[in-house]
DNA sequence: AGGAAGATCTACT
DNA sequence: GTAGATCTTCCTA
């Protein structure tokens, strides 16, 4: 995936990393997942996280697009992109892949990023020409996305910014 | 330095 | 379904 992919709204590339294969390389294996889940998040106006609120993740968010924001909550790391055009508030959340060539458990935000050994050490990292992660495309077959409200936060929007692959296995809730 | 809150996970009833 | 574990970050003093 390049630049551009990640300049869509929040919403917009949330919808399209779904089905998409995200790419871990660690100790020269290299791991495969497809993204099945993924939520949306706003800058200030979103009352759900306090991490737009916060200074350092305000701050990364409205960093150039494709770069990967590492939030740190109940111990354990939930990994996003940032999306939108440099000086924008807006990220993407994966919640859930679908294991390809391994067998850890991948359906929840924190257990994704503890399956890929992803940490602190990737937060303000870019998604675009890293060699250690990264996204590729993954095979178009038809699926059918679904729409809900976001999962494990206080005080939502009303709108609808979790989309996740209909009748997949592998996701955090159906 | 200390406390509180948070986009979670697991286990137990 | 509910509670407890456990850690990073921000806020206050």
């Amino acid at each position: 995936m390049n630049k551009e992919f990640f300049n869509m709204s929040a919403e917009q590339v949330a919808r399209e990393l779904l089905g998409k294969i995200l790419v871990r390389n660690v100790d020269g294996k290299e791991m495969k997942a497809r993204i099945v889940e993924t939520e949306a998040y706003y800058d200030e106006k979103d009352p759900a996280s306090r991490a737009c609120k916060n200074g350092d993740l305000k701050e990364t968010m409205k960093m150039e697009e494709g770069t990967i924001l590492v939030y740190g909550v109940h111990n354990n790391w939930l990994i996003n992109f940032v999306t939108g055009e440099e000086g924008e508030a807006a990220a993407v959340l994966l919640r859930a892949l679908e294991p390809l060539n391994f067998s850890i458990k991948c359906n929840g935000p924190g257990l994704l990023t503890k399956a890929l050994q992803i940490d602190k050490r990737f937060h303000k990292q870019s998604i675009i020409n890293n060699k250690e992660l990264f996204v590729i495309d993954g095979d178009k077959e038809n699926f059918e996305i679904v729409e809900s409200n976001r999962i494990g936060v206080r005080k939502d929007l009303k709108k609808k910014l979790r989309f996740y692959i209909k009748g997949n296995e592998h996701v955090s809730r159906k």
